[in-house]
DNA sequence: TATAAAATACCTACCATACGGTATCTTTAA
DNA sequence: TTAAAGATACCGTATGGTAGGTATTTTATA
């Protein structure tokens, strides 16, 4: 997302495209090189910028990373959402949804940075962002807490969290779709008394 | 384990015991402060010797990255090895020792740092580790294929991981060890066929 | 078994670079 | 006219890495 420079003052101002090729190019390089090779430059470079205009939008690298992880988080919630909206049934929608957010099927919508990824690497490497990880995420299981607090649904959406890990780091799964079959299928509001 | 210097070049030498702290504290740095916040001079001051010292180890930082890592793994397949020879059943007893080996249960054997956590970490943030990882568990998964391969054994297993996942960043489980002896059950032999 | 030689385990002193950050300027948009 | 967007030019520092030193431990040899 190289924006041209040419004759970089007078070129067109658009702020909000350039903040976001920010964000992208940020969590593209924390996906592909670490977190160590985040740096001003390496993100100016990427959107075709210079470093002070990328502290103009994001006054720290902290204050960088951190959004990058708000972007990701609200991504999150709004594709869970948006699945939720669609699913007819409430009992698991949250935990069906949440399947559908975190296992990528297929050969993944590879377009757009795994928004996933981005989220779970960022926070497992830093402690601050583990904090707000947990904060957020316990207070999506709160307001799901009617139709998703059951032993299973927590069980199936831990199994898909763990699908996440073994895909992204590509660990075999010998069949991720019949495997995502089985965790949907648990989420049916007679799974629980069916078996057992 | 600050090791004291006084007369620097006179102390004992005990290159062993310093190799091991030099790893033990960069994991150790690793998990509280990220990879960013790992440096020569970091490692170093937290052993007790000098930048050169680290260096006379570890030559470069990469190298010391990966050998933090393939200590890592290390510790993980003797903990399951040992976990698996004390099971007497052998079906599903990787399965077993792969979720005690994952998930702590009560005030986590605190004192020595998190094994699995720095494996997961350092392999999310960092592409290479993620290669070496995904080699590595691969071939562990073909080498207990005999015994630990059907798909609810599998899932297990992830859910371990998931389990392990929402842990290390704080969110809420609501009962850990009745979780864990369900996915304990589920690896016995009759599981498959007694639902469903 | 004594001892010289070689190898190892550190330490000290550098170096170039890249990093995060500040200050200030010009240009565009409101 | 003012504020925001973005560029340019700096600065101090910490970083990874090199070079070469000294003390200790191991090995080879007599």
């Amino acid at each position: 997302m190289n924006i041209e420079v040419e004759n970089a003052h007078k070129r067109k101002k658009q702020p909000k495209v350039v903040r976001r090729a920010l964000l992208d190019q940020a969590a593209r390089i924390t996906l592909e090189q670490g977190l160590t090779k985040v740096t001003f430059q390496a993100v100016a470079d990427a959107v075709g910028v210079t470093k002070g205009g990328v502290m103009h939008h994001f006054a720290t690298k902290n204050a960088l990373v951190i959004e990058v992880f708000n972007d990701a988080m609200a991504k999150f919630e709004a594709e869970v959402d948006a699945a939720m909206a669609k699913d007819p049934v409430s009992y698991g929608a949250f935990t069906r949804a949440y399947i559908d957010a975190t296992i990528s099927l297929g050969e993944k919508a590879q377009a757009e940075y795994d928004n996933q990824a981005t989220l779970y690497v960022l926070m497992l490497g830093d402690s601050e962002l583990r904090e707000m990880w947990a904060q957020w995420a316990n207070a999506q299981l709160k307001k799901h807490a009617a139709t998703d607090d059951t032993e299973t649904l927590c069980m199936v959406r831990l199994t898909a969290d763990g699908i996440w890990l073994s895909d992204f780091s590509g660990v075999d799964i010998a069949d991720k779709k019949r495997l995502r079959d089985r965790l949907i299928k648990m989420t049916q509001r007679d799974f629980d008394n069916s078996t057992d």
